[in-house]
DNA sequence: CAATAAAATTTCCTATAGGAAACATAAAGT
DNA sequence: ACTTTATGTTTCCTATAGGAAATTTTATTG
């Protein structure tokens, strides 16, 4: 049922890089009032939170003053959004304003003994996660000849079953459906289902 | 080593997330030196190349001063380093070897109007994804004042019910229970559920 | 150790950021 | 419509950032 399309608000990425010999076009001010209105915010609000004046917020948003470097540190920390990430240029590694659907069932299958990796988004190159769901095989930890051991973090999450994650350094730890790990893949770690059956695990990586 | 039952300790987790009470103690001044040092370059010089008195500049560098953000543009433009580079943390990013454990519901949870999103793995700082469990409440586009948009690219699984993906540029498209979409998040975009009662889907950024 | 040169700091002044309150505008209630 | 309430803007004034030149410190050379 539904859907009507609501009229979008419209909203032009600024496409970056000006003509290189003037300075910056980082509109600070445009950020800092879109995140304020994604935190539904008043002025108000923000300054109790930023111990800034209303009216300094007001300018400052509309371009009007250029914040001294502790009013940008009050800002940052008042609303809880790191330095780094609101200076960063919008722009991203990945082709700006992609996306890509990967229908149940229908990702790339790679069986091996122990897993069977189903990738979710192989369409995507150039891409910071590596997403897919697995069906773990793996029922000791002798499966394994070694440790599985690579650049990067890994996000796990139980879909069905129960699981063992082994890591090096840890002892095991076991996982039921909803339950979730985070770790550094550079040690060495491996999965086995404990029940019965096949459990399933989503696994996000990124390098 | 390894039995094939491994014994199921409790990884303890860290709650504490309270880091940081006070305002930053980011050193901008000692770091600004140090760069220019590295570049060999007088202040006379460097205020050659910024466009900022020398003055101003040993002002800056002792902290006598808290540098307006054009101030800092000039700076960063002249001596050619990167804003977000300059206010990124020394740190490496993921202490090595480590690993974090949420059991099912046990994240932290932040409920808004439209979404009621469960952080899972908050114990863990400065990682390169941030995954998170989200109920989806929004049953219409008309939910957002505007489109959410930030640094870095999504990754989303629809766990229960169904959703709609809206996004910039695109038509929504649905998605059933399994579906998995992967986009770029400077992407505006915002999810509703299709469904009478709330869907969830899990979330994973990397920035 | 002088004497000189070079670099960094401090002084003084002007330009501008930041805060309090007045003003303006928008939304909601009567 | 009028009034009230909430949110954003503008006005003023004070505090402070930024620039030019004087002063101090540090390095270099005879």
């Amino acid at each position: 049922m539904s859907d009507e399309q609501p009229d979008m608000p419209e909203l032009k990425i600024e496409s970056g890089s000006g003509a290189g010999a003037t300075v910056e076009p980082l509109q600070l001010g445009k950020r800092l009032r879109q995140i304020r209105h994604n935190m539904n915010l008043t002025l108000e609000e923000a300054s109790q939170k930023t111990g800034l004046a209303r009216s300094t917020l007001s300018k400052i948003e509309n371009e009007q003053i250029s914040p001294t470097f502790t009013a940008v540190q009050k800002l940052a920390h008042g609303l809880d959004i790191d330095i780094p990430q609101l200076f960063a240029k919008p722009k991203s590694s990945m082709t700006s304003g992609r996306r890509v659907l990967t229908k149940v069932g229908e990702g790339t299958s790679h069986p091996t003994s122990t897993y069977e990796h189903e990738l979710l988004s192989t369409e995507l190159a150039r891409k910071k996660m590596i997403p897919f769901k697995t069906r773990v095989r793996a029922r000791s930890f002798e499966d394994f000849s070694d440790w599985v051991r690579h650049e990067g973090e890994e996000f796990l999450l139980v879909l069905e079953g129960e699981v063992a994650l082994y890591t090096e350094f840890y002892e095991p730890i076991s996982l039921q459906p909803g339950d979730s790990m985070y770790y550094d893949a550079n040690m060495g770690h491996g999965l086995v289902s404990l029940s019965e059956r096949d459990a399933l695990v989503l696994w996000v990586v990124a390098r």
